[in-house]
DNA sequence: GATGAATGAGTCTTCATTCAT
DNA sequence: GATGAATGAAGACTCATTCAT
């Protein structure tokens, strides 16, 4: 085993470590301590790669983001499909991938965000993304910039379904009933909500395609009986 | 003023600065020393009163649901209204609720429950909540317990809609498309998703009935155009 | 022994022991761990009492620093005595306190302002201070304080004897050969670095009184016999 | 460039960095990162060339002390000069010197030698330092050997001076009043001292061979005006 | 009954030094 | 010979909880 192998051997032994124990402990409950017991490795090994404890998450969370991403895009990219099964398509990425980082995906929607402290990142003019504090006061730039990165990661994850949701629209696909496209990110976002609370309801045995068609087919028909 | 008006005096400062303080810093972020410090207590008081960080936390959000239970309850219980017209007061109710209450429930659905632990309640036969480890070592049964505590305030809340839910399917109102009455809980999560994360999207300037109508027309009837 | 007195007792045995373990070891080395064994006391204590480590030094030099400022204000104000009584009675003071916090003195003048970190204290026109870096940045605004302060201390601790020169100057006692009343300044720093190595020579065997007075009258009447 | 002028590029790159490190930093808050990042070298080298982090201290001085000692040689040295002269001309370079070298010395004074941990060097009969502890113990015999080897640097600066001063008592052209030939010692730190503080003083400003001068003339024929 | 001083286990983070390649 | 990945000891600081007054 040459040096790049065995380099990539103990960062990767960390990152699987990382993964472990953060989706065993959230984020702040984890210890940089466990972490490097699981991976047989030295705390400065740790530091050395990541810097911090939250570089660490963020580095996890970053790649599986990416992970993610591509499957979307995949799916997205399909050609010859109609607005349904596209969405259906994406929604069941996104189960697959919730259903497999599920404490990853929570931690990073609400601990990570800060949005249990009061902050909101919205959107400026320019696309970009601005923290916003709903009391008291913002912290110091570097630590905003810090929170900001996961706000920009969820916000890339609903696009692919919001794309869907445009073009659908366009086609006069959609009722025009509600709060237009924000619609998109709502259905995004039950689905997190539905996987986060999984094992409290019998959705888990229901694969994924089919949860996703199910969901789509609600969404879409109603769930009110057509007479 | 006599003693026991003196204590509940006490009781309710505590109990006013407990709800900004955890409202402002979620639970792990939130100190003892930043309660008293606005009650303008003693921190022995605190603790004779409520014998614990969790306990403060459980006997405020443990109030909140009441009120909340309450305002169902009566909506719920509102006679010669159709299962629409049920469902839309109950969510009125439910938005209205969140958005007074947005970090604390966000705090209670995540961080309290330990889903971020991977802990799940799993309801058994009898109907009573049992905790369940995705993986790892269950918790002692008294830390058991006070996870337990929280989940029965959620399923509690979730029971007036699933209510309203399982009557519309008597009365052959819904579709029988998918899981069945998960889908009530589906549709309360959904809720709660949508005004966690309100401040990214325009939902919120919205009054809660409008809100509760807008998603139980698209819900019921679906979001694709009656052609 | 009441409340208040038991209070005071723990922090005079911090002060104490912060005050023997700088003494020792210096700042950096210092480490709280030996403070609060030395003081049999937990180390929440002291951050209850000191906030921080910087703030344990500080609290402690601000202590001396009083102390000394009185005795130099007593000797200052007594009447009747002429320039030269004035300076070697200062000096004598001066001699006396370094020779009892040689170490503590040292740490403040070379370790706390920085000033081997780049850092200068220049007075700015309405008399205050303000810190300059040398190269690179200036530390964040708060660090910046935390400096300053220290370079207050000595500035205050200078002026006695810069007074009495000026006095001086005034009543023509001086001669006009130098860069005018930093001369001052340069007869207070050089009795601190007489005292801070003073174990290589032998003014250490000398009382204040007689090394004080020796010094002003070299500085006075000059090394150089008169013929 | 063969094997050898490499070996000296490394090695002149590594004191280079080494230089301007600890002149930012001074000697605790520099890291060897910093060295080897500016160097552009190996960790491994400088552990190979210098040992330690404080071997690399000391080789960077005593180098710089040797440049030091050659030039005061060289004044000193000078035939036909006064004793004023020559002691102007010593001081004019311990300022040029110490002004290139502020940070330095300053290091090499008050953190190198220890005398902020209570250590002081002392002469014994032999004309040899020997460290002392003016409390508690001192360190490992290894330990105490790194410390004496700064003291012996500063002795040795100091005695061009003491020599001139020696040459003055004998030519009868000092006056007797004080501690003798400590008060060379004594000129030779209180000029350090001034330039340790320069900034905070408008000394700077002038050239160092003025500097010199006023500081001879005041200390030989006193700061009191002849009347 | 109310208080708040005292506690100390637990965390993240830094950095000089080593040693296998 | 040069490298830099790996290490782990050490240190500042936090905060829930206790208990004597």
């Amino acid at each position: 085993m040459n040096k790049k192998e065995k380099e990539m051997d103990k960062r990767s032994r960390i990152m699987a470590a990382t993964e472990e124990v953060f989706s065993r402990r959230g984020y702040a409950q984890a210890t940089i301590d466990e972490i490097i017991a699981l991976a047989d490795t030295g705390k400065g090994t740790v530091y050395k790669y990541f810097g911090s404890k939250d570089d660490l998450f963020y580095t996890l969370v970053s790649q599986k983001h990416c992970e993610l991403m591509e499957q979307m895009q995949r799916v997205s990219d399909a050609a010859g499909k109609g607005i349904e099964e596209k969405l259906a398509d994406i929604l069941t990425v996104w189960i697959r991938f919730l259903r497999k980082n599920t404490v990853l995906w929570q931690v990073l929607c609400f601990e990570m965000t800060c949005s249990n402290r009061g902050y909101s990142a919205v959107e400026t003019d320019c696309g970009a993304l601005r923290l916003e504090a709903r009391w008291g006061d913002l912290p110091p730039a570097e630590e905003q910039e810090n929170i900001l990165r996961y706000h920009r990661l969820l916000k890339e994850e609903i696009e692919p379904i919001t794309n869907v949701y445009r073009e659908g629209i366009r086609q006069d696909f959609f009722n025009k009933i509600a709060g237009h496209e924000d619609i998109a990110k709502n259905i995004f976002l039950a689905v997190a909500m539905l996987v986060f609370f999984h094992t409290t309801n019998n959705l888990e045995k229901i694969s994924a395609e089919e949860l996703a068609d199910n969901i789509i087919k609600t969404r879409l028909y109603g769930l009110a009986g057509r007479k």
